[in-house]
DNA sequence: TAAGATTGTGGGTAGTTGTGGGTAAAATAA
DNA sequence: TTATTTTACCCACAACTACCCACAATCTTA
């Protein structure tokens, strides 16, 4: 089977070990491309999870921040915003990243995770804190989600 | 590591010591490129932190002020504000760097501080008064973030 | 089916890193 | 010049990290 280059899809249940760190499913480090150098970029999600990106989409999103002029104050805040929590992390020759405890924490994350693959990235959830946000946002946006059916066919 | 030179991402927890000397964070010390000749160049903030800039990035920004003429105004106020604070600093070969005291007591720093990669630079702050300042920014912008944050993709 | 390879998880150890402080060289002031 | 302050180098050490080896469970392949 052949996806295209970091591209995710798929869930796995896997846990945290005592040093924090995180298997990366083998799957997922075949898609990387050379360029990613066996490298992840980690940080906050914008819901209650950790996102991972392979090097090379986080650079994109770096080259877009480089080019925000720190004249603005808006722009100051936006780029600290998106980069304070980022580090990068070259797996070990086991396949795990290390996660820092800061983000552990933001998640809720204990010792069981759920990762899933989210095309472009990849996110880190406490199976639980997931079950839960997932009840409250359909319900929240069901409306956004009908709007969304226009938009892409499945 | 990230690939791209002279690119900073993280926070750090770090502490000032006694004699005024600021550890630089290894990660971005191993950023940095051949050219800079381990020297920062630190500067007063837009904000009440202090900035520190590779060597290489800070001569750009100097570039770009030669160019602004003098005739206008604002211009001159901006070179002004921009130039008299700043200084290099090479670090020593434990990797700490020398904080002038008028910028530690612009940024209100005592003895803990948080540092930030801001891709283009590095901030120093002291981590109640970013906390507070990211408060009232987040109020006052709230519009001009999300249409920010509507443009790069994350 | 059986042998081999791959994968997720655990843990030991040597090297790296952040921090503190003594001391000599350099800069500044008297 | 001499006296005083400032700066940079050196050593030290605890905490952390990266690398290595190990092993059981699963998957692949002949």
């Amino acid at each position: 089977m052949t996806l295209a280059e970091n591209t995710f899809i798929g869930e796995y249940n896997y846990s945290i070990d005592s040093k924090g760190r995180l298997n990366v499913p083998s799957r997922f480090r075949k898609s990387l491309s050379k360029n990613d150098a066996n490298t992840f970029v980690i940080t906050k999600g914008l819901d209650p999870c950790i996102w991972v990106y392979p090097l090379t989409e986080w650079l994109k999103i770096e080259n877009n921040l480089r080019n925000l002029s720190s004249v603005k104050n808006i722009n100051r805040t936006f780029v600290r915003h998106t980069t304070r929590y980022a580090s990068s992390s070259t797996y070990d020759k086991q396949g795990r990243v290390l996660l820092t405890p800061s983000l552990v924490n933001y998640a809720k994350i204990k010792k069981e995770v759920l990762i899933i693959g989210a095309i472009r990235k990849i996110e880190i959830w406490n199976p639980d804190k997931l079950q839960e946000i997932d009840k409250q946002n359909l319900k929240i946006e069901q409306d956004a989600y009908d709007e969304l059916a226009d938009k892409i066919t499945l």
